[in-house]
DNA sequence: GTTATAAAGTGTAAAAAATACAATTAAATA
DNA sequence: TATTTAATTGTATTTTTTACACTTTATAAC
């Protein structure tokens, strides 16, 4: 039986880490962890946690995002495994990284303090332990992929939002200047973003209309041919 | 300290599978074991292996790959892993994706014989078991990705191939039929794929220029902005 | 040695998509 | 009432993608 070979094989830790993006005021950030003790203390790390014996690897991410935000079903996605030897110095352990798509807004802000955890301007990040640098770049650049082609952005922003957000966000994204209307022009072209009858005022004395996501029109539409590309 | 604090923590079997993609008479096919014991008997598997104490994920999916094949430094990248509870019903293991593009002819037959192992066409696949079909599925859908921007595909062509030949592979690849006036209109705009003097007459009288790709030259010209694109 | 065969190789026009670019509108505040 | 600031709108140009058919080359058959 399988068991009985299995036996001899090696067994490991496997540790998930997240990747966790938040938008706002125009710009990307990542919920990190301060280490208040040693080792490491003073340095950051990406919210993480050991695959415990009845879990897959995204339930324990899930697990660990929503112990840290309070959140659930957030949209979340598994890059891969990170298994250098020496990636952790201090025993060997293997994790997987994902990354999630939250809004700030929506998480849960005395929970996260409890945690030690802040938001960090993805484009001034703080030191981070491990291998930690090399998996917030493969999200950073999954994210850009996934973006581009599907409709995930949204997780990033409220419920209904404005074009110019939606548009602040890709900027964010793609680090890139977009003109505003070749940018709306695409977005006419996409049924499932629905044209609201309120406006957001916060940010102009004019006020800029509410949008909303549908993901049912979204679906069907995709059914038709006609694909999310930004 | 770490150790310590990780001894609590559950450990895992960890191993890889890798689907290995080959092309030849403009298919594309993956390189299966047959089971020629129980369990499974009969049944159709991905190969793989149990990650080793000190090898990386990467180094245990390149050493099965070598083992079975008799080739080393071949294409390989890892897919993601997998980790539901059930997906070994013997035993709970972790396996890590791995998908690697070799061309046939490189490999070594009579290993790959020894270890019952045979070349599948891929749009005619056996039963695999476990979780592996949704491994393949997985492959499959990140080659296409892949191949679309990155001169990878070569690596499941000889040294030396056809104009024709690459084209096939495209074909087989995204499951179309490309216009073949406008594809080698792409090709003219890639500088890194070289016009050897000598033709292919294998699969026609009249004989097909041959052509190489310069690796140095893509990385030349992706400097200059110039990228693949196919 | 002429002819038949089969795949390799070639160019252009039309359609679609992406890009560049500037004035007007709306609502609050001074 | 005038000023301010962000939101909103359309068109012309360029680039890219797509559609499409005949000629060339070398071998094999006669």
């Amino acid at each position: 039986m399988y068991q009985t070979f299995y036996r001899d094989q090696t067994q490991f830790y496997v540790a998930v880490d997240c990747i966790i993006f938040g938008f706002s005021e125009g710009r990307l950030s990542l919920l990190l962890l301060k280490r208040n003790m040693e080792p490491a203390k003073g340095q950051w790390s990406l919210p993480g946690g050991f695959i415990e014996a009845q879990e897959s690897a995204e339930v324990a991410a899930a697990r660990v995002l929503s112990t840290l935000t309070g959140l659930d079903e957030v949209y979340m996605d598994q890059l891969m495994l990170f298994s250098k030897i020496d990636r952790d110095p201090g025993e060997r352990v293997l994790s997987v990284a994902f990354y999630a798509l939250i809004n700030v807004a929506d998480s849960n802000r005395e929970q996260v303090r409890l945690h030690n955890a802040y938001w960090r301007d993805l484009d001034d990040l703080p030191a981070l332990i491990f291998d930690h640098p090399e998996m917030v770049h493969s999200a950073l650049k999954r994210l850009r992929i996934e973006a581009s082609t599907k409709p995930i952005g949204f997780n990033l922003l409220p419920e209904r939002f404005t074009v110019p957000q939606l548009q602040a966000l890709y900027e964010a994204i793609y680090g890139i200047s977009i003109d505003k209307r070749n940018f709306r022009k695409k977005l006419q072209s996409m049924p499932f973003l629905v044209k609201l009858d309120e406006k957001d005022k916060t940010s102009s004395k004019r006020g800029a209309y509410l949008y909303s996501f549908d993901k049912e029109r979204y679906e069907k539409a995709k059914l038709e041919g006609i694909h999310f590309a930004l």
